[in-house]
DNA sequence: TACCCTACCGCAATCGATTGCGTGAAGAAT
DNA sequence: ATTCTTCACGCAATCGATTGCGGTAGGGTA
């Protein structure tokens, strides 16, 4: 059906390995220039595609990349693919983007069906803090960068926001705003995210000069407006200790976090302000909407595909560097003056 | 570094060939019972992973289904990918996912690559009325599936939603609410989505009883709110002539036209009711809330993969048949009476 | 004229798995 | 005891492109 080869170098009068290398713009220079002039024309006539499933075979590169991602569906997560996606466009790679439903199992699986399909590096935004699969591709030396979520321990390059900081400017807004009693809706422990972000709760909330005791911190099970919405209410039965602001774990659990609070009757803000994280797409809409720290998302994605390069060309060597970028808080209608 | 089948076979003291007999399961009887168990006993402790690349070159199939969108980061689209993935995953196939950026040109590259790399069908979200790609996929019988948006002439099998009687039952729904006047922004003449949706939405006033010149029409250039915002503005430029109610073309556009109201000092839904389609997520948190049409985005993803297995497998043949998913009205608080 | 050098191209191995064919041995049937 | 069948396995070609090596022809130099 379609032609390959062979048939250009048939048709061209030349045998297959001086086609090819007129075909490849860097070993061209071995081929007569009459010659390589034969030879892409016939290529243009026959419509010569080469095939990249044999080139893969014999180079043991494919121009694939991995990109294993939570769930797409998170609307956090499309920006940074596209970051990647451009960047990697441009030397000719493409990103295989696959979720792992947070499942590292699944996660496993994924990345064993790509690696068989001799994929040249792998990007990771499904990490775990501790994490088999991240150990076993650091220990084999494939090239791989984390994005957004981290491990515990540093194996690899990774580009995420600067979470700790970006923290401290969220609890210090609703500090500003006369906040006295904070509370923290924390992500999973077993996330990276979940728990530096609680952890520089802690210390902003310390460093500010608030007790302790006056900002409780509850575990959201998922990142999800569900499991937001379920702490919440933890949170706000009871009545006693009512905080007048909430720091959410991300702006999903923010979603839930207004949930519970309507359904406790309250109000945001007036009652209680709430703060996200991430700024994901449509908070400036929601009612009300969101006061989040804005991540830079597709920047975050675009650095993490250019180490990755710098990996797989081999130009740069890479340790388990941290790269963090700023995180920029957006002030909208969900935090007022207490 | 990787062990390969001939260190399997080596290790089991057998040859190739008939190691990978052993190993697959579907040529396994033609082997000795205590061969196939040496064979997976070898192959298990050498950590044997099948390449993939290899295999793909022999059998000239790679497992690999092509998935073209226009943009992941809208969010109509993850959702019926979620849906593609799902099915396609029961049998091993994997979702390439690219985006054409509604690029025609961008499209027909992406297309090549993965042919290039033995994709055995594709599943396409990114077609226009007319698309020379798609007539070049139909014409060289590459089993592929529509979703979403179709082409003019039906060349090749689609799932989308039932979009002309959703469009019925969102005028309808705007008419038992006392409009009379009910403008409609169009999406893109050039997409399916919107010329239908324009067409029946001319069809469903016309059989209401309402009078056509109360019922303008305005197109919006993309399926974006910034694009709805403009379109709308230069709607309610003429005060005289103001609807009480606005069909949009997709959630999107219907984010843009809430600006537009707002932005002329008018209210949604006091002065004006808006009706979106799709029911992307977090229309339900928008403020107003946004009355539309649901489409069930995951099924027509599935829907969509089980017909491309079915042409991939050759068990079912399948014409450019169209598949219609009902589309189900959401009322939320974007729609109130005149 | 003899020799060398260079440019160009063909040759064949190679990547790793699949698969139809051929062969040998074991067992069954006559 | 001989022939036939069946089963298990080895053999080698194959998929399509890449690439180092070797050979040849042409032109230049001594």
């Amino acid at each position: 059906m379609a032609s390959t080869l062979k048939d250009v170098a048939q048709a061209a009068g030349v045998h297959t390995g001086t086609a090819s290398k007129a075909l490849n713009a860097d070993t061209r220079h071995l081929v007569a220039e009459a010659t390589v002039k034969r030879v892409l024309a016939a290529a243009k006539k026959l419509h010569y595609q080469p095939n990249d499933i044999a080139r893969s075979l014999r180079t043991r590169r494919s121009q694939m990349v991995g990109v294993l991602v939570p769930d797409l569906t998170n609307s956090l997560f499309p920006p940074i693919v596209r970051g990647i996606e451009h960047v990697l466009s441009d030397s000719g790679l493409q990103a295989i983007v696959l979720n792992t439903d947070n499942n590292i199992e699944k996660a496993s699986e994924l990345f064993s069906t790509l690696w068989a399909r001799q994929c040249d590096g792998f990007i990771i935004a499904s990490a775990f803090r501790e994490d088999k699969l991240i150990e076993e591709i650091a220990e084999r030396e494939i090239p791989a960068v984390l994005v957004n979520r981290l491990t515990d321990k540093r194996l690899l390059p990774s580009v995420s926001g600067d979470e700790w900081s970006g923290v401290h400017i969220a609890v210090n807004h609703l500090a500003s705003l006369g906040h006295k009693s904070i509370a923290h809706i924390a992500g999973p422990k077993n996330i990276s995210t979940g728990n530096i972000r609680r952890l520089a709760f802690l210390d902003a909330i310390l460093k500010i000069g608030l007790k302790k005791e006056n900002c409780p911190i509850v575990f959201a099970s998922e990142y999800s407006d569900s499991a937001g919405r379920f702490a919440a209410k933890k949170l706000l039965s009871n009545s006693k200790a009512r905080p007048t602001a909430i720091f959410a774990g991300n702006d999903q659990i923010a979603m839930g976090v207004l949930d519970a609070i309507d359904a406790a009757g309250l109000s945001c803000p007036e009652d209680i302000s709430v703060v996200g994280f991430n700024n994901i797409p449509l908070m400036e809409r929601v009612n009300p909407s969101l006061t989040t720290m804005h991540l830079p998302k597709r920047r975050v994605g675009e650095a993490a595909a250019v180490i990755l390069k710098e990996i797989i060309s081999g130009e740069v060597m890479h340790g388990p560097e941290v790269h963090m970028m700023p995180c920029e808080i957006i002030i909208r209608d969900s935090t007022a003056k207490v």
